[in-house]
This record gives C-alpha cells, structure tokens and sequence, in this order.
DNA sequence: GCTGTAATTTACTAAAGGGCTAATTAACCG
DNA sequence: CGGTTAATTAGCCCTTTAGTAAATTACAGC
C-alpha cells in the first residue's frame, strides 16, 4: 500500500479522526462512546471507518470486552511523524520570523500607514 | 473547502510532496528543477499538480522569473501541525516506554520466556 | 515573426475516500 | 431459545485524487 508517514499523516488529515485521537487522550473507551458527539453529522459505520482508518494508521488500538470493544489511543506511530516535522522547526521559525517582521511593519505607529502598505505589496524584490 | 489543519496534513500524506519539500529545503528552485529527480517515475504535469496542492496548502510559494516559477519552501503552516502534535507529546512518550519494556522483557536472558508470553497474551485485565 | 524552453491547462481514466442504508455477526441476558 | 445491544460488513453512490497525453500559454532570443 503505502509507506507509514504517509498513513500517518493521512490518518490525520480529517476533522473527524482528530477529534477521535482527542477523545481517546482522555483514556480508553467503546465505539458507540467515541461515535456519540458526531452522531448528529454521521451514522455508526461513518466512525467505525474512522476508526479502521487509525487503527490501520496504528494510532488506535482495538481490544474486546464482551460485545465492546474499548479502544485506547497509541501515540507510538505520531513520533516518527513529529521526527519529520523537526527537521524543518528551524524554517517554521523563519517563517514566523518574517511574518513578526511584517506585522511589526504594519503596525507600525507611524504617520502615513497606507502608502507603507501599499510600497510593501507593489514594489519588486 | 475544508480545514487549514486537514490541508496541512494531507499535503504531507505523499512521499513526492515530502520529497519536493525535502529539497526546497536547499533553497529556491524553478519547478523542472524541482521535477528532475521524479521524472523516471512521473510526468511534469503530475509534478506540477503535487506543487499546486503544496501551494493551496500554503508550504510552497510559486514567483515569477521571466518563463521560471522560483519556487520556495513556507514552513509556517507547519507550526499549527506541530502545535497541535505537541498535544500528544506525552503520550508519544508513554508509547515509547510501553515498547521500551515490551523489549526489555522479551530480550531479557531468563530461562522460559515462552510462558511469559503466552499468559500476557491470554490473560483477562 | 519564428523557434525553443518552461510551465500550465484541458480532458480523460482509474482508484481511493467518505458517506449512506441494510444486513450480519457476536455477545449478553432472561 | 428469543430478544437486545454493540459493532462490523456489504453493497452502493458520489466526489476527490493521482496520473496521463496532448494542447496551450508565456517568455527569450535571434
């Protein structure tokens, strides 16, 4: 199929399934616990895809207990995830870097604001 | 459409995308550049459209250079996918210690191993 | 104005994703 | 055994995605 990070980060590429992993930090529990908050958007099947999906992902572990089946989080397959993503923290900070420097322009006390604004999106680099 | 966090992830859920990123890294560069590595196992067109995805989620920023598409790497939408992963630090954490001791018990040198196993697979909770 | 280079758009296909309803499995309980 | 609850599977539908080949736009330089 596909390589692990890319299951991953698919896995949490969805509102739905973030909100699952959310739900679950708080601790173990069932299907029908965990479909309860979106029951009014989507029917049981809907989450148990969900959940196939991050359990496929290994994000969700299934166990049994009778007819339940509790399901705990597993946060093992985020840390490879976050390995990848490190190696650009120091490009996220330039970026937020440029973006301080942009906000500290336009919110710059100065006289005549607007002609600033308008030099800053028109002139070439 | 959907979500900025949803985009985020699933621009990152494809080896080529990550790869394309991977080398912007390096710097700016023009999208043949760019396609060169890829080009044994995919078209140009199928590049540019990686690039338009990475664009729409805002990691990569296309300018313009006579007939060249300079394009450079924006980390910053990461810092939203890496702040909300941070959230699940601790249990990445508690992943790692769970699979530290699942090594150290089945690498440890006592005598009957087997047995171990087999009850902690069996047992009821 | 022609020619070559860079890149995108168009039009199409096949596969994957997300959703539904209805049916099915599996277990408990009385 | 029969009914109830928990959850999954099966079979559809529709939309999105990833890919292609061919056509098109945009620009440079002679």
């Amino acid at each position: 199929m596909q390589d692990t990070l890319s299951r991953t980060f698919s896995a949490l590429a969805d509102p739905t399934r973030r909100a699952i992993l959310a739900r679950l930090r708080r601790g173990e529990t069932t299907v029908t616990q965990i479909a309860e908050p979106f029951l009014e958007r989507m029917t049981l099947p809907g989450v148990t895809k969900h959940l196939k999906v991050l359990e496929t992902a290994g994000l969700v572990t299934k166990s049994r207990d009778a007819q339940w089946r509790p399901c705990t989080l597993n946060a093992e397959p985020l840390n490879d995830a976050a390995a990848w993503m490190q190696e650009y923290r120091v490009h996220m900070e330039a970026s937020l870097d440029r973006l301080g420097e942009y906000l500290k322009t336009v919110s710059t006390p100065t006289p005549e604001p607007t002609d600033d604004v308008i030099d800053a999106r028109t002139r070439k680099p």
